[in-house]
RNA sequence: GGGGGCGUGGCGGAACGGUAGACGCAGGAGACUUAAAAUCUCUCGGGCGCAGGCCCGUGCGGGUUCGAGUCCCGCCGCCCCCA
């Protein structure tokens, strides 16, 4: 390769030859699906490794994003390898089709949103089946199918028979305009998004899914789940809020109306002898009978009500407070009465609407307390601190010590303190130790058309009535009206009148649908027998779950990934499978970037609307194509539309194919992090496929036929022992999800390959080298594969997507020399080349003659000799 | 405010406590072209030196170690989650 022949220039030639993936692309795709490579059965054969693989599914916006691609890519990489490690993976894929966006289509442009998601789906299959995935296409559904809803209701139906739904009260954001209910984020500034109307708290009776019950299991369970992120874990168990404390019950010093004690709910039970005050919540009974009694308390509380009561919005505020003028006496001290206020942070929903205020180590009490003159009275002494002279200084101490000023308390760490304390009010029948949880019951009523239909039926002599099995599903009805504000079930003429399954008589649908959430809660499920007249088949989920490996963008941590959690321990208790945890396997990726660029009147413009240039600084700009308007190039930021920095799937696949948008996608950077989209990166990979398959197509002619490599030259064995260290480098990248290495590892062997050359010795490594790098390109490049497997191979039956991965051979993973470094008090001074077999006198001899290490030691005398086998030898002088 | 994570060339990033910067992108020089594209070769952290080579360098300051990007302590900055 090095001897070039310019009279012939070879490169002239190769330049022709070129991989059309415009043709090929389609026409794997289409092998694949003809010999139903992705195809599984429900009930794997009992032999069967089985692997499940799964993204999460889109919503059907109507058109895949870059976001999608990743995803998507990342999951079909694992599939195709697991697949090619002899694994029976199922690869599935469907569609999160229920929502408000097609509410939204309907109501502004008159379109069912039925037939919307519906054209939406069918564009975005077409896109994600031109990325090439490896995915099982039949047992594709949308939620928004009656046959995937209608099994919903029946699962909600067994959920309510198991006593895991309920109905109560709840407070909702109600916009007066639009007559709708609004979610959290559909509030902007106490305003409804779309009708700006002041949005009113307005109690409903809602449907209640008791995440609650499993709330010990949620929490505990997170320890067993060794392939899940641990941020991720650790926001789980935030977000379910687990705090041991007790309950106190304080004896009102004088009665109010009935009331003769207030209970309070504490996490620190241990400063109980540091208590000033007692504080309840605007709404507790105590204010009230305060209120009613003194008009300006009666104002205070007022005013309360009228502070934001999100969490966030109580912290920020102003701690302010009233008292009552009741007190009430201490469980422990004899004779001792404190004060009762009422204060702004004090929650009604969160432990009992009331808490003892122990200023001494708690800050919002002692924010409050120095605000009204209470007193403060430490009893947590920090570690090495003198009892007879600690004073607070201007804050609380919050962290753990000695217990004194406590009477029978003193002397024990906060721990112990709080299990006597708990003890002594136990045994006074004063108060429990308790467990509290910050997370709430699932609230899953949605009044909107566009969702799964909670089957029940409100009957005036019998109540709330379940639909009958039989006569599910509850099918949304098609002509609705989408003109008037509120909920179109609501307002159809006929579609609630109904019979009382019960009695008979004249009763009313519920109107109300589901979250959202619900859908995505059981699809996992559902996939595992997507036909079936059940939910699941127990036989096949039993078989197929857990998902080995999920994966999908950190913002469903949370809510989406505990829902499911939470579905599949009630279909356990409800006999649909048997195990716990969907996920066994999560893998979080990061969000796709793209710099952004604004006109010079300010207006975002899209990537392909900017012309660039290279200044001889090395600075870029840009020019509006077309003209020379000057372009803004801003920051590197997460795609939007509305900032216009998107890139369309669809346009890059027309331009380079789905290999390259691939390969760039997963050559960027670790997949967990937020990669940048560049068009030189895409530029740079798809000129990565074409050289390999250069590298192929040129060596073709002088490859001996395939068979047995055997013992060959000098030079083949460097290649052979290239090419078994990259299977096994590959390997290593691919199994820990180092999908960028995996990339670095078989741009190196490329290198490798060209750098070996042509002779005739090589011919046998040379195929083998071939081979391999197309197998082991493989998963991430699935089309260019192919080819190169069709040029190597021609005429053989197994496509590469069938083959088993390369193996690579452990004698050619040995190497007889090893480079060791040799440093000098810990500086490089010189390399080695050793035996892999030298014994430590020879290596110590031949790395103290080295040229630079004997300069570097300059004659002084060495006192110790390190050597770590394969690495470095180190003297210290 | 609490919790978690991350700081490595111009950029994305490699690196079981053991040769920092693999691989790619961008840049520079050259070859082939009438030219461009494509392709190929060399170069590419900073400084000193004709060179052999030397010094500095993984956010900052300490520490542990024969040896620290990696471990420990304290700062600074950025990001995420819960507020």
């Amino acid at each position: 390769m090095n001897d070039a022949t310019p009279a012939t220039r070879p490169d002239q030639r190769q330049q022709d030859i070129r991989h059309d993936f415009t043709s090929a692309e389609p026409r794997w795709q289409a092998e694949w699906e003809k010999r139903a490579c992705f195809s599984v059965p429900d009930v794997p054969p009992p032999e069967a490794r089985k692997y499940y693989v799964l993204e999460m599914f889109p919503y059907p916006s109507g058109k895949i994003h870059m976001g999608h691609v990743r995803n998507y890519t990342l999951g079909d990489v694992v599939a195709r390898y697991k697949r090619a490690r002899g694994h029976l993976v199922m690869h599935p894929m469907g569609w999160d089709a229920f929502g408000l966006p097609a509410e939204n289509a309907a109501r502004e442009r008159g379109i069912h949103p039925g037939t919307w998601t519906y054209q939406n789906i069918a564009n975005m299959r077409a896109e994600l089946k031109r990325m090439g995935l490896s995915i099982e296409w039949d047992r594709e559904f949308a939620t928004c199918d009656a046959e995937y809803y209608g099994r919903q209701q029946k699962l909600f139906l067994d959920f309510y028979r198991a006593g895991l739904v309920e109905r109560k009260e709840s407070w909702v954001n109600w916009d007066p305009v639009d007559g709708t209910v609004l979610a959290n984020e559909q509030v902007i500034d106490g305003r409804g998004w779309r009708s700006g109307a002041l949005v009113e708290k307005k109690k409903l009776s809602q449907w209640f899914f008791s995440i609650t019950k499993y709330a010990p299991d949620l929490l505990e369970a997170l320890d067993g789940l060794d392939r899940w992120p641990e941020r991720v874990k650790l926001m789980q168990a935030n977000w379910i809020g687990r705090s041991e404390g007790a309950r106190v019950r304080f004896r009102l010093a004088g009665p109010v109306a009935d009331t003769t004690e207030v209970e309070v709910f504490t996490t620190r039970p241990d400063t109980l002898f540091g208590m000033s005050f007692l504080a309840v919540a605007a709404e507790h009974p105590l204010a009230q009978a305060a209120a009613a009694r003194d008009p300006k308390v009666a104002e205070f509380v007022a005013e309360c009500r009228r502070m934001g009561t999100s969490e966030a919005a109580i912290e920020q505020a102003e701690k302010r407070g009233c008292d009552t003028g009741f007190r009430v006496a201490h469980p422990f001290i004899e004779g001792a009465t404190f004060p009762v206020w009422i204060a702004n942070f004090v929650l009604m929903e969160y432990g009992t609407g009331a808490i003892f205020g122990c200023p001494g180590h708690d800050e919002r009490d002692f924010e409050f307390a120095s605000k009204y003159g209470l007193a403060i009275t430490p009893v947590v002494l920090p570690p090495g601190a003198d009892p007879a002279s600690f004073t607070l200084d201007g804050a609380a101490y919050t962290d753990d010590g000695t217990i004194f000023n406590s009477g029978f308390l003193d002397g024990l760490d906060v721990a112990a303190a709080k299990r006597r304390a708990i003890e002594a009010l136990e045994a006074k029948g004063q108060g429990t130790g308790v467990v509290n949880w910050r997370l709430r019951d699932w609230g899953v009523s949605r009044q909107r058309y566009w969702g799964c239909p909670i089957p029940f039926i409100h009957c005036e002599a019998c109540g709330v009535v379940p639909v009958p099995d039989d006569q599910l599903p509850v099918k949304l009805p098609e002509d609705v009206d989408f003109s008037k504000p509120g909920n179109p079930l609501d307002n159809h003429p006929t579609w609630k009148h109904v019979a009382c399954p019960s009695c008979g008589k004249p009763a009313r649908r519920e109107t109300d649908t589901c979250d959202t959430f619900v859908d995505s809660s059981w699809y996992f499920a559902r996939f595992c027998s997507p036909r079936a007249e059940a939910p699941v088949t127990k036989a096949a989920v039993d078989a197929w779950l857990p998902v080995d490996q999920y994966i999908g963008g950190i913002e469903h941590a949370i809510l989406h990934l505990l829902y499911s959690r939470f579905f599949t321990r009630g279909m356990r208790d409800t006999g649909h499978l048997t195990l716990a945890e969907p996920f066994a396997g999560l893998f979080t990726q990061g969000m796709v970037q793209h710099e952004s660029y604004k006109g010079a009147d300010g207006r975002w413009l899209y990537p392909e609307e900017v012309e660039f240039s290279l200044a001889a600084d090395g600075t870029r700009s840009g020019v509006v194509k077309g003209g020379n308007e000057p372009v803004t190039i801003g920051r590197v930021e997460a795609m939007s539309k509305s900032k216009r920095n998107t890139v369309d799937p669809g346009a890059i696949i027309d331009r380079y194919g789905a290999d390259t948008a691939r390969w760039f996608i997963l050559s960027d950077n670790p997949p967990e992090r937020d990669m940048e989209w560049t068009e030189s990166g895409v530029a740079g990979a798809y000129r990565f496929t074409q050289r390999l398959y250069r590298l192929v197509a040129t060596a073709l002619p002088g490859l001996p036929p395939a068979g047995p490599v055997p013992e060959g030259a000098e030079g083949a064995k460097k290649l052979r022992q290239a090419t078994h260290r990259t299977i096994a480098a590959v390997t290593e990248a691919l199994e820990s999800f180092a999908f960028n290495v995996a990339v670095a590892r078989i741009h190196e062997f490329a290198n490798a390959i060209a750098e070996a050359g042509g002779g005739e010795e090589m011919g046998a490594a040379r195929r083998e080298a071939l081979e391999t790098i197309a197998r082991l390109a493989s998963p991430m490049m699935p089309h260019l594969a192919e080819e190169l497997w069709s040029l190597l191979r021609p005429g053989t039956e197994a496509l590469v997507a069938q083959l088993p991965w390369p193996e690579a051979d452990p004698a050619l993973l040995r190497a007889e020399t090893v480079t060791l470094a040799v440093q000098v008090l810990g500086k490089l001074r010189g390399t080695i080349e050793v035996a892999v077999d030298a014994d430590e006198a020879t290596i110590f001899a031949l790395a103290e003659a080295e040229e630079n290490v004997q300069r570097s030691i300059a004659g002084k005398p060495i006192r110790k000799r390190i050597h770590v086998p394969g690495r470095v030898v180190n003297f210290v002088v």
